[in-house]
DNA sequence: CTTTTCTTGTGATTATTTTCACATTAACAG
DNA sequence: CTGTTAATGTGAAAATAATCACAAGAAAAG
């Protein structure tokens, strides 16, 4: 079983980039091409593909309609993906009104928070009170939520969530859950990122190009 | 020099977790407390402290006070990180909003838009037009700069923040920006992130703790 | 003061991920 | 039909990261 994520997120890029090189006009792309997209090497592609064998054609490189939906199935995209968010700070209400979602298939069918004052059926996604939440994930069979609570909250949530049936949390609470293994959490951590890029720009050398003029 | 973006991050899980322990009544702490509570094994917390010249007491574990100070020394969070936005959709306007920066060191000290109807200097942090960011920049020597703009006008973004003296970016747009070596560019795409999170859970066996009963 | 205990710090080892190198083969040219 | 070219696919090698194993030393106990 393929358990190294960074090949996933390569998978779902390779995806990304293949559907803007279809609008450019392409039909046939090689290793190549999707490489530059991506920012990887040509091998990497290849072997990244090889591991869900994926194959194209010696010469001929990958027809990209194929490729594209071969992607798709590996990625589960192949359905509309149900996702609940529960916390309605300013990021699970970004999240809510995301437009970016739809076009991946992932569908966010509602949000929960515990003021009840934000709570409302007739919002585009209805926001529930988050008493309702087990019961809703139970009654829908949904797999898949994103913990926007303050970290306070987060463990307590992630429970609940687990509890329910969920089975894979994106979480961006800042603090590490803790749960069995057969559950998957994937952390976003917005001050981390933004800590990873200031450690690197205050170590990095400033070089010629950089130099301020 | 170390490049290794994710020992870094668990630099700041560590911090953060620090954080955490001193509220809870601790002056020292062992790696096993610490690994516990970022969820790394001891040897791994060593092994990242001996990276960065960090030491601790045998038998007597590390000093909390004296660590946090060094981990923030590291990180650079002995002094404010000005950062800039670039884009006020859902994310953005998020970002400008979210309150856990401050506590991070990190201040948003102005976001800029491309709808003249959006902008205002009025606002906790003032929203200004686009065409102000160069200058801006400069004047304020920014090295930080936030991408929350359409993916078609992201590398654009990009080259103009670059131009006018940014080193480091974190990109919120879904595609690869271009750029030399010597600007850190981190991704953060929520469409893979949760891509990921599918992929796994409808992978991953069902195991007897995760069945539906 | 001596022994025991506990924890650090790190060289050695193992595991994982990426890159290299090249055999293979489809397409095309002559 | 034959040779050349340009791509894939993949074992082997290299690089990177994580884990193991244990010497060393400080604190506590006797």
């Amino acid at each position: 079983m393929i358990t190294n994520k960074n090949c996933i997120i390569r998978l779902s890029r390779y995806k990304n980039s293949l559907h803007r090189l279809k609008t450019l006009g392409f039909v046939k792309v090689f290793s190549d091409n999707l490489a530059d997209a991506v920012g990887v090497t040509s091998e990497q592609v290849r072997k990244d593909f090889s591991l869900f064998g994926i194959t194209g054609n010696k010469r001929g490189g990958y027809t990209v309609d194929a490729l594209t939906e071969k992607l798709n199935t590996i990625l589960g995209k192949d359905r509309v993906q149900n996702v609940i968010v529960v916390g309605l700070g300013n990021i699970g209400t970004a999240l809510t009104k995301y437009r970016g979602f739809e076009k991946e298939c992932i569908k966010i069918t509602a949000a929960f928070e515990a003021d009840a004052a934000k709570c409302s059926r007739k919002t585009a996604v209805p926001i529930l009170p988050v008493e309702e939440m087990p019961e809703y994930i139970r009654k829908n069979s949904i797999k898949i939520g994103i913990i926007a609570v303050p970290d306070v909250a987060a463990q307590q949530t992630a429970d609940i969530m687990i509890g329910a049936g969920i089975r894979g949390i994106l979480n961006f609470a800042p603090i590490s859950l803790r749960c069995s293994e057969d559950v998957v959490i994937n952390n976003v951590n917005l001050e981390l990122e933004l800590e990873s890029v200031i450690y690197f720009v205050n170590t990095m050398p400033v070089t010629e190009s950089t130099a301020s003029k």
